[in-house]
DNA sequence: AGACCGCCGATT
DNA sequence: AATCGGCGGTCT
């Protein structure tokens, strides 16, 4: 099994082969360190969000074949650290609990260099920047008290003026500071929410950070104090933050204005590392270009990302009149000043939270606000599922809650099912009910089942249809081949993964597979003979076996003598007079079917187009049981793949086998592996090196998708699109872009083609093929179901660029888009 | 050649 | 929600 692994910038992209489904984590950090080049400790490895553990398998995180893991590569100074604390969360959270300080019952000592402290500080009121751990960016916050996590005491302090400042107790004192008097503006709604159950392990980490002072934000010592910290629009008025002093620092308050930045300036700007395009986060950055000219205006940076201030290199700036400058410690301040400074100090705008409404607290937003009613009233009564993080108005959830839960973790009705694999930070993943009672968890096994394509999961779904489809799967054609059962699943074409007859039992069936599994059956192409199934023993795990009872006329061959136009006799079978008036059967070809029939393939799986049931019956098979036999037809308008005119259509159509991703280059290392192995094997004897035994490359590049390896790729092919939908294309004149960009891979055949075609016309809101399109005017194209939903939500913007539609958006259905759409994809309107 | 594994979707 | 059936695919 092969996976993709890339590094948390995207600047790398590896393929790592040789892995199997039960191989560790740490195995596979080691196939990690030479491409990364970063030793084990080193790396932090995601999948789906989880952070994986050594001790684990791949499998115990659900990563399937082609699967994407993350690796963030963290700096050595933080890495054993990291790796210390991991383990030993790993191996008893309980543990080290540091019980959190109750402020009712502990006396309050006064922090003794307080002046010092303050003018140290710089602080003016309690108006701060803090660095947000989980972040890893500035955010604004206020400090609202001072403890000494050493002796546990506590001191407090805000400015020169000595006060205790007590959030937690009882109501809102913060007003009675200074600051806060200046500080009541509109806070956002949404914010950063912070478990508060969370705050012991801060204090931890944090203390353990900051004893090792090289790894600092910012020049400041430590000087044994924790600062609590409320993060600005924060909901919830008792989640303070203890960090040490480090993470802290005045305000940023003054902006630098373009002209006045120069390379090397240590400053603050807004980043988003993910789409660097758009609005971000506050990270710390070196200005490392500038370009100014009458038409260009450019700011290039290494930008401080995280905790540990990870430099992630030449960065575009977007928003160049939002830099700040980094307020140090100590600026001293004339209050008076501060009052005016603080009292224009306005948010700094991080990047919405709330990509539906962005973030404008006067609109109703179901993906934000409260999911039931939309509405961001009340927020100390929402509850926020731990699942999804949806929030819930007590009163909304049905049946209605009357005070929050008390419980650790809560799940949204939605959610509630399946919990088990939910990993919670520094928990050890639980092992799910299904796979503790699966073969390999139990039984002491040592077979290795993980490595080939045996057990291998779904990496797509076919859902341009139902999976009770009869009938062609749209953009599907006769002919098309597939290596592994998995991927014909993945085509919608026939889903089971090893199953001869996909159906339903008072439905019909809607696919079959011939793939010689009864040496009885008889197939002439046009017409074959097919046997039910059942009637076998297949206890031990056991997929095929011998006959050893009669089958019966039930579950899947019941499915298929539905297809039959004929009522249903469990006890004679039945023949149809109109057998074209049965129900169509998609039929796919195995190559293992080439032992008895001239019509298999040589390879892999094809499909042969569609085919009716004309009788069935049952019979006395060669092992002496009854088994249902049924004989099916050809009924398709398109020419068998074995004829002359079909062998023509598939040329013309430039259908080639479909390999997993990855195959093919996997087989080419396999090749060149084993002729280094030969070279070798012939040095032995004397013959002149070939010094060319380059290492296999592995490393993808990004834009460059070396297409060179297979030259038949190369060939162009005699595919058209057909001329009426070439036309209905041409029609549709708000996409030509898009158009003549899909149009440019025609030559590398139909299958190439309609997947970019799919690719570009996909549904950013159900990630489908845009059904219903409309067509916006930011010329991007949604489903008409999807859009009216998000106008349900109440968000009237374009769901891919936010750009304002209005209520009153007339949403016209671009017929000429959806015209081509379905001349390519024919019938994949009506799969809705 | 024999044994046997997870995955998928149907069925209960 | 849990179990069952199954014309794959690979290791031993």
């Amino acid at each position: 099994m092969w996976i993709q692994v890339r590094s948390m910038d995207g600047s790398k992209l590896v393929r790592v082969d040789g892995l199997s489904k039960i191989t560790k984590i740490e195995e596979l950090r080691e196939k990690l360190v030479d491409d990364f080049n970063a030793p084990t400790e080193r790396q932090k490895l995601f999948y789906r969000g989880k952070l994986m553990l050594n001790g684990y398998s791949l499998f115990d995180y659900d990563v399937t074949l082609n699967a994407l893991i993350q690796l963030m590569i963290v700096p050595e100074k933080v890495a054993k650290n990291q790796i210390e604390n991991e383990n030993k969360e790993n191996e008893n959270i309980k543990e080290e609990e540091v019980p959190d300080d109750d402020i009712l019952t502990e006396s309050h000592s006064t922090y003794k260099d307080i002046e010092n402290f303050s003018l140290h500080l710089g602080f003016f009121g309690d108006v701060i920047d803090c660095l947000d751990e989980e972040m890893g960016a500035w955010f604004e916050g206020k400090l609202v008290r001072v403890t000494n996590y050493e002796q546990k005491n506590a001191a407090c302090s805000s400015s020169e003026v000595t006060r205790v400042v007590s959030m937690e107790d009882g109501e809102n004192k913060e007003n009675v500071t200074l600051d806060a008097n200046m500080n009541q503006r509109v806070m956002k709604m949404s914010g950063i929410l912070l478990d508060s159950k969370d705050d012991c392990t801060n204090v931890k980490e944090h203390a353990t950070d900051s004893s090792h002072g090289e790894v600092s934000n910012s020049d400041v010592e430590d000087d044994g104090f924790l600062y609590h910290i409320i993060f600005e629009g924060s909901y919830d008025k008792d989640s303070t933050v203890k960090v040490p002093v480090k993470y802290i620092r005045p305000r940023a308050r003054h902006k630098v204005p373009f002209s006045e930045i120069q390379i090397g300036d240590r400053v603050m700007v807004n980043y988003n590392y993910d789409e660097p395009k758009c609005r971000g986060y506050w990270y710390d950055a070196v200005i490392t270009g500038k370009r100014n000219t009458r038409t260009i205006k450019e700011l290039l940076a290494t930008v401080f990302i995280g905790k540990e201030l990870v430099p992630f290199e030449n960065c575009k700036i977007q928003f160049l009149d939002e830099v700040f400058k980094i307020e140090t410690a100590g600026t001293q301040l004339n209050l008076n000043d501060a009052i005016g400074s603080v009292a224009s100090l306005e948010n700094r705008l991080n990047k919405p939270e709330c990509d539906h409404c962005l973030d404008n607290p006067a609109k109703k937003c179901k993906f934000c606000a409260c999911t039931v009613c939309g509405d961001k009233k009340e927020p100390e009564k929402q509850v926020l599922c731990d699942e999804c993080d949806q929030a819930y108005h007590l009163y909304c959830l049905k049946p209605p809650l009357t005070e929050l839960p008390d419980v650790d973790e809560w799940y949204c009705p939605e959610c509630k099912t399946d919990t088990s694999e939910v990993v919670q930070a520094g928990e050890k993943l639980k092992q799910s009910k299904k796979k503790s009672k699966m073969a390999s968890a139990k039984g002491e096994k040592t077979r290795d089942w993980g490595k080939g394509m045996a057990c291998v999961g779904r990496s797509r779904q076919c859902n341009i249809v139902p999976l009770n489809h009869f009938g062609p799967i749209p953009g599907i054609h006769v002919g098309q081949m597939w290596r592994y059962r998995l991927q014909v699943s993945e085509a919608g074409v026939h889903r089971p993964h090893v199953a001869g007859i996909s159906g339903r039992e008072n439905e019909g069936a809607y696919s079959i597979v011939l793939a010689g599994g009864y040496e009885d059956d008889v197939d002439n192409g046009e017409e074959f003979t097919y046997t039910g199934s059942g009637g076998r023993d297949l206890s031990g795990n056991k997929r095929t076996a011998e006959q050893s009872c009669d089958q019966t006329l039930t579950r899947m061959n019941k499915a298929l003598a539905r297809d039959c136009f004929a009522p249903i006799d469990n006890k004679n079978g039945a023949k149809s007079k109109e057998w074209k008036k049965g129900k169509p059967i998609r039929v796919v070809r195995n190559c293992k079917g080439a032992k008895h029939s001239k019509y298999a393939p040589k390879e892999g799986n094809r499909y042969d187009g569609v085919y009716k049931v004309v009788k069935y019956w049952p019979d006395k098979g060669l092992s002496g049981f009854i088994v249902w036999r049924y004989l099916l037809r050809r009924d398709d308008p398109d020419p068998a793949p074995w004829t002359k005119e079909g062998k023509k259509r598939i040329e013309e159509l430039g259908l080639v086998m479909e390999y997993p991703d990855g195959y093919l280059e996997k087989e080419a290392e396999k090749r060149s592996e084993k002729e280094k192995k030969e070279q070798k094997d012939a040095d032995k004897t004397p013959v002149k090196k070939n010094k060319t035994g380059a290492k296999r490359k592995r490393v993808i590049e990004s834009d460059d998708e070396d297409e060179s390896e297979s030259p038949a790729r190369k060939k162009s092919h005699k595919y058209q699109v057909p001329g009426d939908v070439k036309k209905t294309i041409k029609s549709d004149t708000k996409n030509v872009k898009l158009w003549d960009e899909a149009m440019d891979s025609v030559g590398e055949g139909v299958q190439k083609f309609l997947a970019r075609v799919k690719e570009f016309f996909q549904c950013i809101c159900c990630q489908e093929l845009v059904f219903q399109p409309i067509t916006t005017e930011c010329s991007h194209n949604i489903c008409k179901p999807c859009l009216q939903r998000a106008f349900k939500a109440e968000v009237y913007s374009c769901p891919t660029c936010r750009a304002e539609l209005g209520k009153n958006y007339k949403m016209n259905i671009n017929q000429n888009l959806a015209a081509a759409l379905n001349g390519l994809y024919p019938g994949y309107e009506s799969g809705r």
